[in-house]
DNA sequence: GCCGGAACTTGTCAATGCCTAGATACCGGG
DNA sequence: CCCGGTATCTAGGCATTGACAAGTTCCGGC
């Protein structure tokens, strides 16, 4: 369908296949190896079309970013509990490495563009219900750093597996139920934690 | 010193000399940034020299990891306990953020790399050292977890910060010491840790 | 003192990012 | 229906970069 509208002037959705075409090459060689002629030329148009809807080379990653965050809020909106939250932290990382990456790269894009202010906060806030979903440990200081703590956790092991530095601890184990054995190891859900 | 040696032909220590600026770029500019004849310029050699050294952009990013790998072993070994070592972990990546963003970015440098696969097991001695340093909990299989979860912490929180994720969530407080205590409260030191 | 190789230079090429000017298609008001 | 404005895309050019090839300078061992 979309191959078929090949001689036509305007693309129609160049804008999605410019992304997504980021994301494939993001996700199997890395950010570095983005480039955008080379996205035109997958995409079919002229060397200069991109920039037309992203401006720049970390316009699009910004752009990536961007979404990233939104997608990245709406997988976590989900999640009952805390520990889901992280497991839902976890196969985001898992299933959206590109987006993850550069979300998480701050010098890839540009971390004033208001779109990605946007949607950041809104992934933010649904990080944050979660930890605020704890039974309250009392001291409003260590309330912070157990947040903290938490978000350590998932992120590293999200860090971490997409980094293949899991590859052998895991051996083939599905990490998403590795993480949620392994948060249940730290964070005790049942029994007050015993801090 | 060295620069009044300027007009010599040879350099004198032209390898380490990129390798300085190239931390220099990477950790203000992010490895995007990094340009081999702008390192070179910065040398005051010419724009191939750079190449003789390291072959590639790749191989200069190859040596940085496996340089920061030898760096970090030294750096995890002399931690007492692994708490310790978590907040060596910690202070690792906020002296040598260079380092440690190349080291953990397998796309940037060749991971088949001899130099870079030995001073990385090394590394990986000295982190699982540490997890072995704990009070054995008995099951074999959560051992392996709990090493994937202390080291998933501390990188989670390593990774965070340098990301400037930690910036407000701190409020200024050293990070090493809220690593030290947030350790504390997710492997209690003392008491059987419950599990 | 000489000779082989290491360290560095100069020159070149293809590829890339970005800019500008121009062509083409779509869209709403008359 | 058509006409002007605008969004979308093309074409061309320029500076910079990474990689390669061939030459030059220097050092150390024999």
């Amino acid at each position: 369908m979309t191959s078929e509208r090949e001689r036509t002037y305007h693309h129609g959705d160049l804008r999605r296949a410019i992304l997504t075409a980021a994301l494939d090459v993001i996700a199997t060689e890395g950010p570095a190896a983005l480039s955008l002629r080379d996205l035109a030329r997958r995409a079919g148009v002229s060397h200069a079309a991109p920039a037309h809807h992203f401006k720049d080379r970390t316009g699009l990653l910004t752009a990536v970013a961007a979404e990233g965050y939104a997608l990245f809020a709406d997988a976590l909106a989900g999640a009952p509990d805390l520990r889901e939250r992280g497991v839902a932290y976890v196969r985001f990382a898992a299933t959206h490495p590109a987006h993850f990456q550069v979300m998480f790269q701050p010098d890839l894009h540009r971390a004033d563009d208001p779109d990605l202010l946007a949607t950041r906060a809104r992934a933010t806030e649904a990080l944050r219900a979660g930890v605020a979903g704890l039974p309250p440990v009392g001291r409003g200081e260590d309330d912070r750093l157990t947040g903290v703590a938490a978000w350590s956790l998932a992120h590293g092991f999200a860090t971490l597996l997409l980094t293949g530095n899991l590859a052998d601890a895991l051996e083939g184990r599905d990490p998403e139920e590795a993480f949620r054995s392994l948060a249940a190891l730290v964070f005790t859900p049942e029994e007050g934690r015993g801090r």
